[in-house]
DNA sequence: CCACAAACGGACCGCGCGGTCAAGTTGTAG
DNA sequence: CTACAACTTGACCGCGCGGTCCGTTTGTGG
C-alpha cells in the first residue's frame, strides 16, 4: 500500500479548482469539453491539469467519483427507508439531478478503468440492485424488471431532454415520471425480450 | 426550381455505394465515425465524398433522410390502422429498428438543417403528433403526454441499450416496452413537469 | 532565512480530423 | 471516334485535440 505523500498547500487548492472546474464545463459542453479550456477556466496552465491528472480519462473519472460517491451513500441511506417504491424513486431523481447532463460513458467501458473506479462502479451498481430488489419484494415495481434494467435507463431521463435547444432545467422530472411509471407492475404488459446479462 | 441536371451513371453508382456505407459506418461507430473511413468502405477517394456531400453534415443529413422517409410514409399507413395504440407503438418499434444506433442528433438543431432536411423533419413531427393524439383519443396513451414527449422519448430504446458492450440486437425492445407502458393510461401518476414547448 | 523538492506554465509535438485542389481518368453526346 | 465536360483521386492544408517537457516559480522543513 502506497500512502500518498501528501499535498502541498498550493497544489491541493489547484487540485480542488481543477474539479470544480472540469464539473462545470462538463456539464455545460459534455465530456468533449477540452482540457485547455478546463485549465483556463480553473486558472491554471494546461501542464498542471496533467500533473494532478495523467490523463483526460483520469480526470473525467476524478469528477464523476466525486459526484458518484455521495450518490451511492444516498441509495445505501434509502434502502432503509419505509416506502420502497419512494425510495427507488428518489434515488434516480439523485441520480439525475446529481448528473444533469454529465451522461454516464463512465457505465460503459467496465474494463480499462482505473482499479478504484471500477469498484466505485461496482458499488453503485449493487445499491441499485438492492433497491430495485427491495422495491420488486414490495411490489413496488413489475416483477420481470431487474436491476440491470434500471442501470440502463437510469440516464434516459437526462438524456431525452437533450434534445431540446435548452431544456428547463427539470424537465427530466417528467420523463423520469413517464419511466417510471412503466416500472410499475399496475397495467404492466409483458415484455418481450429477456433481461441483459447482469451488470 | 432547379432541376438537377442528371447524374452520370458511374456517379450516380458511386452516390448509392457512399450513402450504404455511411449507413454501415455511422451503424456501428456513431456520428464520429470519419469522413475517409466511409470513403475507403464504399471504395472511393475520399474526395469523391465530397463531390457528393460538400460536407459531413450534409453526408449524415442525406443518409437520415434516406431512412427516415419510409418511416414517416409508415407513419401516415399506420393513422388508418384499426387500433390506435398498436399503431403508435407499432410505429415506435419501425423507428428504434430503422435507427438501430443512428442516434438522431438530427431531432436537435432544427436550426441549421439543410432547408430539404428541415422539412423531412417537420413531416416526421407531424406523423408523430398525429399517432399520439389518435391514440391519445382512443385512450390508449395518457391524455397529460404529448407528441413532443414522445419525439423525445423516440430514441431511447436504442440509446440506453448503448450501454452495454454489445447488446442483442433486439434488446431495445425491452425498454420500448418499459417506456410505452409508462405512456399509458392504467395506473398513470399525475405528471410533476409541464411538457415542453412544441416541436 | 535558505535551499531544495515540489509544483507550475505554456511552448511544443504528433495525430487525426474535415475539407480543398490540381492533375489525371472516364462516360457520353454528337 | 473524338472531344469535352463530368467525375475521380490522393496528396495536401489548417486546426484543435490530448499529452510532453523543461525552464521557472513557490511553498516549506530545518
Amino acid at each position: 500500500m502506497t500512502s500518498p505523500p501528501r499535498l502541498r498547500a498550493d497544489a491541493a487548492r489547484n487540485r480542488q479548482l481543477l474539479l470544480a472546474a472540469a464539473a462545470e464545463e462538463f456539464a455545460e459542453r459534455g465530456l468533449e469539453a477540452s482540457v485547455a479550456d478546463i485549465a483556463r477556466r480553473a486558472g491554471v496552465g494546461k501542464g498542471t491539469v496533467f500533473r494532478h491528472f495523467p490523463t483526460k480519462d483520469d480526470l473525467i473519472a476524478a469528477v464523476v467519483q466525486e459526484r458518484i460517491t455521495p450518490l451511492i451513500a444516498a441509495g445505501e441511506r434509502l434502502l432503509d427507508a419505509a416506502d420502497a417504491g419512494a425510495a427507488l424513486l428518489e434515488f434516480l431523481a439523485m441520480a439525475a439531478q446529481q448528473q444533469q447532463q454529465l451522461d454516464l460513458s463512465f457505465l460503459q467501458g467496465a474494463d480499462r478503468l482505473a482499479p478504484d473506479a471500477a469498484q466505485t462502479q461496482e458499488r453503485l451498481f449493487r445499491v441499485v440492485h438492492a433497491l430495485v430488489d427491495r422495491a420488486r419484494d414490495h411490489d413496488a415495481v413489475r416483477p420481470d424488471v431487474t436491476g440491470t434494467d434500471v442501470i440502463l435507463l437510469m440516464c434516459a431521463p437526462n438524456h431525452v431532454v437533450t434534445y431540446l435547444p435548452d431544456p428547463p432545467p427539470d424537465l427530466w422530472r417528467r420523463y423520469l415520471a413517464i419511466i417510471f411509471d412503466g416500472l410499475r407492475p399496475q397495467g404492466a404488459h409483458p415484455l418481450p425480450h429477456p433481461p441483459p446479462r447482469s451488470m
